[in-house]
DNA sequence: TAATGTGAAACACTTCACAGCG
DNA sequence: CGCTGTGAAGTGTTTCACATTA
């Protein structure tokens, strides 16, 4: 009935239930039971049941959860039910190619603002949106009362880009950048790190011709931390 | 002495200690605390001590650990001490971006072969690397030796694309496409998924001026879960 | 003396298992 | 009767606190 203390997990799980619960949608799946969406997920209908039990009652007992229902209510838990404008810093390579991307726009946020330090590139246009210099940042962003950032600077400049961020007022900051950035606690980050990704995936990798030359024991793998089934 | 069971957590932490020591490398520091470490990084000293400890004594008492020799034995841990070559399949806006992305390469991972299906995009370069038949993959990738995939496809081939990679031995996935992928235990998947980043972070954002018309009472925001400090 | 490495405690998250409801 | 919602149990992760050692 309240939400004293939701988890974080619990909060990053909900965009992949919305996301499958829209497909269902679309192929015209009208009901389903935590124990289906469990499977099509790859988590256990426990959880899923437990994840929903702190948003209130979503479901019907003895048959399942309304798909259209479910999703509209994890969409309002999400404040996804509203477009909310984003400022994306950089420009270079990555920046561009986070400018072009259509897939933020059918799902809630638009890139409102563009942000660069290199001076050929501001002036530069696109969709409309006309890339500004980045000392205009602390002006701009409160004045179009953007709350979301999105860092695409190199790692050398991400932790000024996201103090600048924070001084603009922006709560919510998706950082690109190979660096972990710090803010103060109202703010929260989201890193989007494929390079770590991969050398953590390295980890787990046989290495049949390789010598075992390490130091260190490393000769017994664990077994998985991720959802099963 | 033994490694019974490494936590996924642990394992993907060490990447982010491996960066921030090689920096220091480059600042010359020479040796660090884990007090040190942990400031930089934003988690605490015992939680970096406790991760060290599931692969030895990297440490030494009163002094703390010398950044060379423990940058090397997470790099050695991390199998990052040769390089790695990667499939990467998918050659559309996005599989284009990554295929060009200079930052694997200094970080222990090679794009060495690139998978696409439309017919347009077979025959391109790119850095030497010609984009092949996505449906030559399974005797490729096999013949190369490659054990990583990168999934850069949509979403609705993702799925298809995984079971093709792991048909073709590939032990460690990198999936960009916004689905979740099934796939035998012995092969993990990272999510690089930022649109679900992104609605996640929505979550958290104050919503002064809209009314909180939610059904659900969700006026309480939850504490911080992320590291502090 | 300063800082590691680690039992033990605390905390967080997941799963079990079943009462209760439609 | 089937499936949700949830106490309680079980697991996993983090932090405390301090003996230990260079």
């Amino acid at each position: 009935m309240s939400s004293p203390e939701i988890p974080d997990i619990v909060i990053r799980r909900l965009p992949v239930y919305l996301r499958t619960l829209r497909r269902m949608q679309d192929l015209g799946i009208e009901s389903v039971s935590s124990e289906d969406l469990g499977a099509h997920i790859g988590v256990t209908a426990a959880q899923i049941r437990r994840d929903f039990s702190y948003f209130g009652r979503f479901g019907k007992q003895g048959k399942g959860y309304d798909v259209q229902t479910l999703a509209d209510g994890i969409a309002r838990v999400l404040k996804l039910d509203r477009c909310w404008d984003v400022a994306l810093i950089g420009f270079g390579q990555l920046g561009r190619a986070i400018a072009h991307y259509r897939g933020f726009e059918s799902n809630s946020f638009r890139i409102a603002a563009i942000f660069a330090r290199n001076p050929d590139h501001i002036g530069d246009q696109v969709d409309g949106v006309v890339v500004m210099d980045e000392a205009t940042m602390h002006e701009v962003i409160p004045e179009m009362g953007i709350r979301i950032g999105i860092i695409a600077v190199p790692a050398d400049s991400s932790q000024s880009v996201a103090d600048r961020l924070v001084d603009s007022g922006v709560q919510a900051i998706l950082n690109y950048a190979p660096a972990i950035i710090r803010v103060p606690p109202h703010v929260r980050v989201r890193e989007i790190d494929p390079t770590s990704a991969l050398q953590s995936l390295s980890f787990y990798l046989d290495t049949e011709g390789q010598p075992p030359d390490s130091v260190f024991d490393t000769s017994m793998l664990p077994g998985m931390t991720e959802p099963r089934r």
